[in-house]
DNA sequence: TGCCAGGCCGGGT
DNA sequence: ACCCGGCATGGC
């Protein structure tokens, strides 16, 4: 029998809001997702999973240039084009079928439409887009926040390993787990989402990788319990 | 050089 | 319900 609904240790009610407001402070508006459109939103979620943005971006980068960014050229373009624009992003292979998976769930589904897809209600969209076979709770939150505007929070990697280490999460959450500590936790405004998910991703490639915490750099220094971040080893 | 990067799947316990 | 190996490229 759990005390808790949730895997963590409750602070001060409001202690995210604290963190939210000292990376606004010092880091500014992120301005994200970086993407134009909705498709690039999906696509862009598709490509940099597990991969570093910088790779994503190239092979976005390439999908425009070969004029397939965008739902008739991808539908034109041979599967060997598709994995030679994307190749840089890495696993190319897995996410050329992921791409083509869900262009396929499109048409079926929405009849090829995106504003059918963006026009359905989001409970019932999120259980329908985790249907398509390399999209993932991850992948489909970052979908709905970026590009339908819903409140989901994206508890990717950076948001999971910041919140351990400050210790207002298990170290070993679930996905799922955290996202729901968030929910239960912040209004649920997909803005202040947006920008909350965008500075924690910004301040972990900054100063929370995972084998380098530069802590005393971190805009959340003050915040950090005792004199070590959770979950890092070493003197 | 080895490890890491804004995951996800399938098979095994 | 977790745990693991595989997937692949580029940067430090």
């Amino acid at each position: 029998m759990r005390s808790s609904r949730f895997p963590i240790a409750v602070k001060t009610p409001n202690v995210l809001r604290k963190y939210y407001q000292s990376l606004f402070d010092h880091l500014g508006p992120q301005n994200w997702w970086p993407a134009r459109t909705r498709l690039e939103v999906i696509l862009g979620a598709i490509l940099v999973q597990n991969t570093a943005w910088r790779n994503a971006a190239l092979a976005m980068e390439h999908l425009k240039w070969g004029g397939i960014l965008g739902l008739r050229g991808l539908r034109k373009a041979s599967r060997k084009d598709l994995e030679n624009a994307i190749r840089q992003a890495g696993f190319y292979r897995q996410k050329a079928d992921t791409i083509l998976n869900f262009l396929n769930w499109l048409d079926l589904r929405f009849d090829g439409s995106l504003n059918r897809l963006f026009s359905t209600e989001p409970a019932l969209l999120r259980h329908e887009l985790l249907t398509i076979k390399g999209f993932g709770p991850e992948t489909v939150d970052t979908i709905l926040l970026y590009a339908a505007k819903q409140p989901f929070f994206v508890a990717d990697a950076y948001t999971r390993r910041i919140l351990a280490r400050h210790g207002l999460v298990h170290l070993n959450s679930s996905y799922g787990g955290v996202q729901e500590y968030l929910h239960s936790t912040l209004p649920p405004d997909p803005g202040l989402f947006n920008e909350f998910h965008a500075l924690l991703v910004e301040t972990g490639k900054r100063y929370c990788r995972r084998r380098e915490a530069r802590c005393r750099e971190c805009p959340l220094r003050g915040f950090l319990p005792g004199g070590r971040p959770a979950g890092m080893e070493g003197p």
